[in-house]
RNA sequence: GGUGGGGUACCGAAGUGGUCAACCGGGGCAGACUGUAAAUCUGCUGGCUUUGCCUUCGAAGGUUCGAGUCCUUCCCCCACCA
């Protein structure tokens, strides 16, 4: 049996583990857990690493559970967060969960004969509880001290921000999942962020006074980029795993971008390639760093992974074109293709002929106001199927549209938009 | 419930009657340079029908020719006390 600890440790998704001991635990199957909060209706690629981390240990025969946060997701949890949080309404939870479960069905396996996957959602039976059975089965076994000595609680209550006793009692919730899935799963080993460690904690101290019962604990770091941001974001926006929400193409971009200073370490975290491959391409990186050999296998791996090969001959498609070459000479047709798959506005054509570029490239969502459009080009930085715009004020003719039809947007070198008229 | 401190744009933070759409820093976006990298330098970072107009400084009222700045009430946060 693969030994899962080691794979995780040499490939960076290994912080640290509640216990020596998990090391020889982990030599026989059992079932591990993690936890995905609801916070939107699809993953991100923060998201990834415990995806990621489920998932080596599915591969090394173990039975992953996903936990999706029904319940905790109405509470929301202060680990690693420095304000309150806005309390998300139980419609807008059951709905991030259709999407979530969507996301993460798509990681695991479930059909695996020796240990297939399951997702649960904690809401099945938190939401059973009353708040007087809770307190008596649960919070009865809990100490203040203990409560209060926690990371996340500590750092909270010297913040300006303080916590609230909702988001306090977080960890109690947590605790009974992990207690729960114990009993009813024979899950004994919870992963997550470091941020987790205190709620994985509290729940082993549960169970182990509950049922005296062993559970273990595995924390993987919280994965930054090189300038200590959290990682997955661009643009201001989250990458999410969802097409409708982050393009197959600009899901493959954000990883083609990656610095140097990190490609290596994503390789490792974010696909499962060997890692003497992964040395190779380090080896290359040092001889040709221009070639960015490493960041095109990062973002082909996980574009596959996420997206399957469909979706990555599409992203690569249109990076090859956008960076290739010029877009201009292209046809009506050929720009539809490429851009199936990119951010685009349909526009009908009377609107659209007789406005200004700065109403339309609003309209096709390049921007949020006009004034930033403006600024935008008065930057330099706003172009019109491949030529920097000038005159954001003008007004637009048929003789602007490639055939008379489809436009392209462009904000700097990588923000591309589509328009095309209808009728 | 009491006392004190506080709520300013994405975040932090100045501003205590007009010259405030609001200093500065971070973040973000863009330009130059480059390798779709990093570092560096530069510009922008309320809205608009843009030589001007409109909406913002927790909320609502009020004083004033004029309020982010003064007064009243309310809401929220923090600390200590009860």
């Amino acid at each position: 049996m693969a030994n899962v600890l080691e794979t995780l440790r040499a490939r960076g998704l290994f912080e640290s583990a509640t216990d020596e001991g998990l090391g020889h635990f982990l030599e026989r199957p059992t079932a591990v857990y993690a936890g995905f909060d609801p916070t939107s209706d699809s993953l991100q690629v923060g998201n990834f690493v415990a995806i990621m981390g489920l998932a080596h240990f599915q591969r090394a025969g173990h039975r992953p559970v996903a936990l999706v946060g029904g319940a905790t997701g109405l509470i929301g949890d202060p680990s690693g967060k420095t304000a309150e949080r806005v309390l998300l309404s139980p419609d807008q939870v059951e709905k991030n969960l259709a999407g979530i479960r969507e996301n993460l069905s798509r990681f695991l396996d479930f059909e695996d004969r020796q240990a297939p996957a399951r997702i649960v959602n904690n809401y099945d039976w938190i939401g059973r509880f009353t708040y007087l059975e809770f307190l008596r089965e649960v919070g009865k076994h809990f100490r203040i001290g203990a409560m209060l000595g926690r990371e996340s609680v500590r750092k909270r209550l010297e913040s300006e921000a303080g916590l609230s006793y909702a988001e306090f009692s977080y960890q109690l919730i947590q605790a009974y999942d992990f207690l729960h899935l114990f009993d009813t799963e024979g899950v004994r080993v919870q992963i997550g962020g470091s941020d987790q460690w205190g709620n994985i904690t509290a729940g082993i101290e549960l169970i182990r006074r509950l049922r005296g019962g062993e559970a273990y604990g595995l924390t993987f770091p919280i994965v930054c980029d090189s300038s200590g941001q959290k990682f997955g974001k661009s643009e201001g926006n989250a990458i999410y795993l969802d097409a409708r929400r982050t393009s197959y193409y600009d899901f493959y971009q954000f990883f083609i971008r990656t610095e140097d200073a990190d490609v290596i370490r994503f390789l490792k975290i974010f696909t499962f390639l060997p890692l003497e491959e992964i040395a190779g391409l380090e080896q290359e990186m040092r001889r040709q760093p221009e070639a960015r050999l490493p960041q095109r296998r990062l973002a082909e791996e996980v574009t596959r992974m996420v997206h399957g090969d469909r979706g990555l001959r599409i992203a690569e498609e249109a990076s090859r074109v956008l960076f290739g070459g010029s877009i201009e000479g292209m046809s009506a047709e050929d720009l539809l293709a490429i851009f199936a798959h990119v951010p685009s506005a349909v526009i009908c054509r009377e609107e659209a002929i007789g406005s200004t570029v700065t109403e339309l490239a609003v309209r096709a969502g390049l921007g949020r106001t006009k004034g930033e459009v403006r600024r935008l080009a008065q930057g330099g930085g706003l172009y019109w199927n491949g030529r920097r715009m000038t005159e954001p004020e003008r007004h637009l003719g048929v003789g602007d549209f490639i055939e008379g039809r489809v436009a392209v947007l462009r904000a700097g070198k990588k923000q591309f938009h589509l328009i095309r008229l209808d009728g």
